[in-house]
DNA sequence: CCCTCGAACGGTACTCAGTACCATGGTCGT
DNA sequence: ACGACCATGGTACTGAGTACCGTTCGAGGG
């Protein structure tokens, strides 16, 4: 027996004792006991107690951001809401795993805050992703760059917490929705708008709103 | 002399070291030697070593669920973003302290999960304002929610950032012109939309761009 | 003036996470 | 059979955080 390589068999370990006794309850030692390995093999295999849990987010990390390296899309929020799939698509793939890790994120302070700490690395990679494509540092450039990462990252985390928590069949759906509502909310600008030379468009369409609810909206298209 | 309450001389003491040697190099029993009590004050006042950098977040956030409970303004996202500005006056009350703690927060990984950790706390309140205001449990709206808090905090660290990096004269300014932003992100919906009623608008606006690019948002308008 | 109560303090001893170092045993290529 | 290279286990250490206990000091109350 205890074939399989101690990495696997740590983790398993880790999230059975943290079943039975609870996060803090658990010592490393008895991780490493259970596992039928020594203590310095659960520090080389893992950096901390915490990290047995989130595998690899460094890994899916430098993922996304080859994919935002090589992507050729014709927006940066296009880019990142195609990005930001990839990540639920890991979640996914981990299936019931994910959501024991989500049972004990949901209770442990401490593993909240983690997860949201590389949440964050996320969003900072996609802000700092937008700033640079939009190549224009500006106050209110770089304020849009902000909103737009933070926006994605919410759309995302709502998505993986529906389906976490067992509310939603088909994810991968949901978050294409869910990018296209944030997509929406971020009307392109193209470069002269706002600037001189502005021709004169009619554009017939139908739509449900009055026309006072529909003005302010079209006011904020148009002008700056 | 060290008349002046353990309390204060033990944030002095603290924000010394950590400036001569670095956050890790320096001991809680460093600082509370400097400070001239003993370890056990240190942490009878503050529960933990990172705690002395960040004080009142939990006061504050009190504060915040305060003032939201108390508010009365048209919608959530008015009352949320009128709720934020307090954080960012607390900050700019604490003055140079938050300008140091940024430095540090800046080059300690540990110190910036905290800072970010805290700011998830108050995303996060918002988050189930905005959505108990709406009063509407589809997924739909619930996401609604998400994007709003995760916009007006977006806003706000922007807004925060600057400030501490010394590139902004009037923060309180910046933060309501900002806010403006969020709010135009989020038009409000009159509530016959979407529905069966679909009348026929003709709207003539100017805009430099050609039909072509504009059509794709005219359509994500009305349609869904 | 003395006594008591309580709060703040200092010290000791402990647990546990994380690090550094070294010694051992097995596996591979040659 | 030899040495090179791993992964592993063990020991010892640092430092954060907790629990407990004895002391001191100051504010009343008799």
């Amino acid at each position: 027996m205890s074939k399989s390589p101690a990495r696997i068999r740590l983790a398993d370990a880790a999230f059975a004792l943290f079943d039975e006794r609870g996060y803090e309850q658990t010592t490393v030692d008895d991780i490493a006991e259970r596992a039928g390995v020594g203590r310095t093999t659960f520090f080389r295999n893992y950096r901390s107690k915490e990290a047995v849990i989130f595998p690899d987010h460094d890994r899916l990390l430098d993922l996304i951001r080859d994919r935002l390296a090589t992507s050729s899309h014709s927006t940066a929020l296009v880019a990142v809401s195609d990005a930001v799939r990839l990540v639920l698509l890991h979640y996914i793939d981990e299936g019931d795993l994910a959501r024991r890790r989500y049972g004990l994120t949901s209770k442990v302070p401490a593993l909240r805050d983690r997860e949201i700490a590389s949440v964050a690395r996320y969003q900072r990679l996609f802000r700092e992703f937008i700033a640079e494509w939009m190549g224009d540092p500006t106050a209110s450039a770089s304020l849009r760059a902000e909103l737009m990462a933070a926006a994605v990252v919410a759309a995302h985390n709502h998505v993986l917490r529906r389906w976490l928590r067992g509310e939603s069949r088909d994810p991968v759906a949901e978050v294409d929705e869910a990018m296209r509502e944030v997509l929406a909310l971020f009307p392109v600008r193209s470069p002269g708008d706002g600037s001189a030379e502005a021709g004169t468009t009619i554009v017939a369409f139908r739509s449900a709103r009055d026309l006072d609810a529909l003005l302010p909206e079209l006011r904020r298209l148009v002008e700056p």
